[in-house]
DNA sequence: CATTCTGATGCCTGATTGTTATCATTCGCC
DNA sequence: GGCGAATGATAACAATCAGGCATCAGAATG
């Protein structure tokens, strides 16, 4: 048994089984017949067992050829479908992707692009983590997600990334508060207000956006409180801990005891990204990202807000649309 | 794609993808390190997948390598126990064996030697099928049965046989019958009783027996009824149709009504035998024949009665044990 | 009895696979 | 930063293997 079971030869004895004839099997195989002969021969001498009972006019199978064909039919058509999960797993039709997602992803465009994703590529197997940005950014780095969405502007060396949503800012009031009143409120009127936030450790990309407008508008927000996540911002403002200042996604946020008002006089935009390592490609997160990058809902925002900013940072056209090389950015 | 994935190949990548390494691949399959160069870059080819990503300093699975991997093994295994199953089947421990029986058989040895072959190779698949004894002989002849289960003797060319029982001849008689007063009966005094009987059309084996001995006692069975079957016969019996004669077994055959006593001066047997062909071997029929042969009850059998015949045939002796070719005694 | 069909065999050629020698690149070490 | 060791790739050559052709031997057919 020292080729055991060249798979060339199984498909021979298959044909041979089929045809139960050497010669019709040979021109169904477009092979010579002593080809054949030869090659079940080996076979029988492999496995040191006959598999067909040959009488110069007759051919038949033997209980073991028998067995032998079935198994030989088997792994044919499992080879046959390895090589089509293979060239599919190639194409990224099959496999897996980690994801990692922000509070302000999950009340955004997430969902939706994963619905999409899940739609157009259902076997590939989607893992969701909750991480914020920072986080995310480490997990990239050391393989554990392969696309975190996080809170921009993205500019890190190595990783690329792709604007998903570009949100306005919202107050977050007690539902009491007098500036409930206003149907949109001037960022001034905050001045002096007690302001929850998240955790400074963790909301820091969030947070400094927010200090940035503060500041534009000539004040420093004085943060009483700090909670882990937006469902703890949203239940200190309903206990009329402070206010806050949150995302347009805030609104898929139905509280009790919370108000949400846009800000009058300020159009600067937080945005979210798709971000993910420049190397070590995978042909799911491949298309993953092109399912990011190609969801009609995103392609309308992108359209709809072109370059809206606050003087405060650099345009939010950096980051709006186009798939950049964060090296280049940050070279 | 035109080698479609040699089963070597995929042993050399098996081996690649477990040591990440190719020199240490090539030790372990005992090649020289090109060749499993030469062998992945061919299975990538015929994929037109790259399977494995490597720098010069590191080798790792692409996510389409790892499903490859996994596919592989798993061939790999498939492929092992085809080659087992095959060779089972070779060994007649896989199969599949077909097997005629008649009412003397079942009711005789045949559940224990059933059970026995059963219980030796639980992986042969055996079907029963009633028939008497001619229908057996056709369908040996049309290899629609391997085995069969005959009232003999036997001597047909083609055909080999193996006595598995030899049955003293009973009485059956109806409770009522004045016969039952005797704890064994003479056969004379069945001269002038009516005769219930199988068809003569399907018990000739048994019939010609019964007729053989009726003569020898100087009369002709008067047969007024035919049933089909031996429940028809005990049946018939049992309404006082009658009497019949049948072989011991019949005392498996508990039946309201009906009352079987012994022969008293008639030591005359019929005997029920394994019949197969002699070409067309099959290894699981060969096994089944073994286990028939080697069936410790029916050596017993052989050794108690070695040499009963009543002198109106050929002794038993002739059918008793030996395996003998059909065709040599018919020649 | 010739014919025709079957599978088997011997010999030759081309393809495939393996080996040796060598190269280019990268990593670790001094 | 240069050097040696280790890695995988490549080229050239050798051995083995598989296929093709011609032919044989046996059995069915007329």
């Amino acid at each position: 048994m020292h080729r055991t079971c060249d798979l060339r030869y199984m498909r021979y004895f298959i044909a041979v089984a089929e045809e139960l004839n050497f010669r019709r099997a040979a021109e169904r195989l477009h092979v010579a017949q002593p080809a054949i002969s030869r090659a079940i021969r080996e076979l029988e001498s492999d496995l040191d067992t006959r598999l067909l009972e040959r009488t110069n006019r007759r051919v038949e199978l033997t209980d073991a050829g028998q067995v032998f064909l079935e198994g030989c039919r088997r792994l044919a058509g499992d080879i046959e479908a390895l090589i089509d999960d293979t060239v599919r797993a190639r194409d990224g039709e099959i496999g897996h992707v980690r994801i990692g997602y922000t509070d302000f992803a999950i009340n955004g465009a997430l969902p939706a692009v994963l619905q999409d994703f899940r739609a157009r590529f259902p076997e590939v197997s989607v893992d969701l983590v909750h991480m914020v940005t920072a986080t995310q950014l480490d997990a990239l780095r050391r393989n554990e997600i392969e696309v975190g969405f996080v809170t921009g502007p993205m500019s890190e060396p190595g990783l690329e990334h792709l604007v998903v949503q570009n949100e306005r800012l919202v107050v977050v009031l007690p539902e009491t508060h007098p500036l409930t009143r206003l149907p949109a409120v001037p960022l001034g009127k905050l001045a002096g207000e007690p302001f929850v936030t998240g955790q400074a450790a963790h909301w820091q990309h969030f947070l400094s956006h927010m200090v940035r407008i503060c500041h534009g508008a000539g004040f420093e927000p004085r943060i009483v409180q700090e909670a882990y996540n937006s469902e703890g911002i949203f239940g200190l403002v309903a206990a009329n801990m402070g206010i806050s200042l949150h995302v347009e996604g805030a609104h898929n946020h139905i509280r009790r005891g919370v108000a949400i008002r846009p800000l009058s006089d300020c159009d600067h935009r937080v945005p979210t990204e798709a971000i993910w390592r420049s190397d070590k490609p995978s042909a799911a997160r491949e298309r993953f990202i092109e399912t990011v990058a190609g969801w009609p809902a995103m392609q309308e925002e992108r359209n709809t807000h072109p370059a809206a900013g606050l003087a405060t940072h650099a345009s939010c056209d950096d980051h709006s649309g186009q798939r950049n090389q964060g090296a280049d950015e940050s070279g």
